[in-house]
DNA sequence: TTTCTCACA
DNA sequence: TGTGAGGA
């Protein structure tokens, strides 16, 4: 996670806060976290703490409901974005793993040259 | 003052 | 989803 994304995730607003900018209720943006909707941080005293992200989450949540969804709906759009996040996520790490065994495929055939006492290694002057 | 939980003439 | 109680 970069820099950018740990601050759109750190939890630093109040409810109160987040009905200004949603234009919501306090009583809704609790409901839409009972039914799962979002997932706000608490602090010492019990208090929810919002991220900039829950901020977009909730924003959605509204947009999605004026057009008619109802929270159903919206938990299975999240579900399936979670489900291709993971997929994305899955299918990077498996790249960076295919990368990792091409450095190590070539260390390899360098080792070999080597062993070998090969000095026409086209790469030999280059790494 | 703000937010929390609980409950419903 | 609104609203009030009673507490922190």
């Amino acid at each position: 996670m970069g820099e950018k994304e740990l601050r759109r995730s750190l939890s630093v607003l109040p409810i109160g806060t987040v009905m200004k900018l949603t234009n919501l209720t306090a009583r809704q943006i609790r409901y839409y976290e009972e039914q799962g909707l979002v997932l706000p941080k608490r602090n010492e005293g019990n208090r929810r703490m919002y991220s900039l992200n829950d901020i977009d989450r909730i924003l959605e949540i509204k947009d999605y409901l004026s057009e008619g969804m109802n929270i159903a709906d919206i938990q299975s759009v999240f579900a399936k974005r979670e489900a291709k996040r993971k997929r994305e996520q899955a299918a990077l790490s498996k790249s960076i793993s295919d990368d990792e065994a091409r450095r190590l495929l070539h260390k390899e055939f360098l080792n070999l040259g080597g062993l070998a006492g090969n000095n026409n290694d086209p790469f030999n002057n280059r790494l």
